[in-house]
DNA sequence: CAAGGAGTAAACAGATCGGTCTACTTTCGG
DNA sequence: CCGAAAGTAGACCGATCTGTTTACTCCTTG
């Protein structure tokens, strides 16, 4: 892998779709087919153990699409961990918009990663898993990441502060504690259920802190 | 990577010290500092991305020790994984020797893998970075990863028992979810002290748990 | 109709991968 | 003193890795 100088020769433009991050490249039919088939992949067997070949391959694509969409390997880690930033961001969002109390949109936020999870392979949450694999914080693909994680934890502190605001910030921690370690209870198979688990918790927790809150 | 055939020649006797598992090579001096540098470049830049010739180099060691010694890189990752849940147990069962109240023992689990963490790299935990890696079940080194967890989990109950034995079983998995939660997050970066309030949310949940237990 | 974008097919390059092998040296216990 | 164990030094193997290149084919659009 080279690096992380290289992108895709069309790229750096398009708008700001969801939060701040690098690149996005335009999704011709064949680049298309080959993120969907390195999400796959990466998501089933890891990232260093997927070569680019393989990707062509599945997607049924040349390596050469592969290099004029992508430019390198590593951006194509970019667009995969992205891509399912988004996608998960968006699911969200939908089972958000149908839930009016402060208690329940929180728990809908576990609900839905149940059901995230459940239409997957049992492998648990890929930033967690790729942050296994990419250990350098220069890597381009780190701040995808990274910032999914932040942007999880900004979203439980703010459900959490329509429903005991003195203690928002805490216990939007302690949902976030609860709820990554459901994804990797189940992604390892600790225990069945683990994240409908995570979810009672996160009930009874926030059965005392509105208690406890002014 | 070969498809697991590959043990030591001189492997499989020793007797079982701690669980149950696939076997621990003798260690000579070379295999020993072999190990040492296989430890830290796997756990620092993760499994995949070292290769064979770079722990031999860093360990001072010359590649056919490496493999007289170990027979494949697969063993050499299973002795990784086995050393370092070797260590953590030896580590955590002094820190729990030392404690009598019930309460405090959970608490103490939590106290440990806090200092145990801050004694190297922020990366988080060895077993779930390695489980992101090696996506086969079939690999020597799954039933090492599986088998801590599973562990861990067992320790948390039985920890329990002596505490709400009505609810030891719930009791442990809620604190299996906070332990898990608190070392992704701290290997994540994704707030801090991660560790530490994980320990305090395990200690409010204990009071609830006695408050309802018989 | 001409141009350019998107693609196939396939060879190629250089590096690195896990793993093997030969030849020689050092150390130590019976 | 001798043989086995443990090691160094380093060449070598085939496979695979990321990435590049040449030559050609479609298809769309101005």
């Amino acid at each position: 892998m080279s690096e992380y100088v290289k992108q895709a020769p069309e790229a750096s433009k398009a708008p700001e779709t969801g939060g701040a991050g690098p690149r996005r490249v335009p999704l011709t039919p064949g680049a298309r087919r080959a993120l969907e088939a390195a999400g796959r992949l990466f998501y089933e067997r890891g990232i260093h153990a997927v070569g680019v070949d393989l990707i062509a391959a599945e997607a049924g694509v040349t390596k050469k699409t592969l290099y004029d969409r992508f430019g390198s390997k590593d951006q194509i880690v970019v667009e995969y961990l992205a891509d399912r930033d988004e996608r998960w961001r968006a699911f969200l969002a939908d089972r958000l918009e149908r839930v009016r109390a402060p208690r329940s949109r929180i728990l809908a936020v576990f609900d839905a990663s149940r059901d995230w999870a459940e239409r997957s392979l049992p492998r648990g949450c890929s930033m967690i898993n790729a942050h296994a694999e990419i250990t350098d914080p220069a890597h381009p693909a780190y701040a995808v990441i990274t910032g999914q994680k932040a942007w999880m934890l900004a979203l439980f502190t703010d459900l959490a502060r329509a429903l005991a605001p003195r203690r928002a910030k805490s216990l939007g921690r302690s949902l976030m504690l609860l709820h990554e370690g459901g994804l990797v209870a189940y992604g390892m198979g600790i225990f069945p259920d683990a994240i409908d688990h995570a979810r009672r918790d996160a009930q009874a927790l926030l059965k005392a802190a509105v208690r406890s809150d002014g």
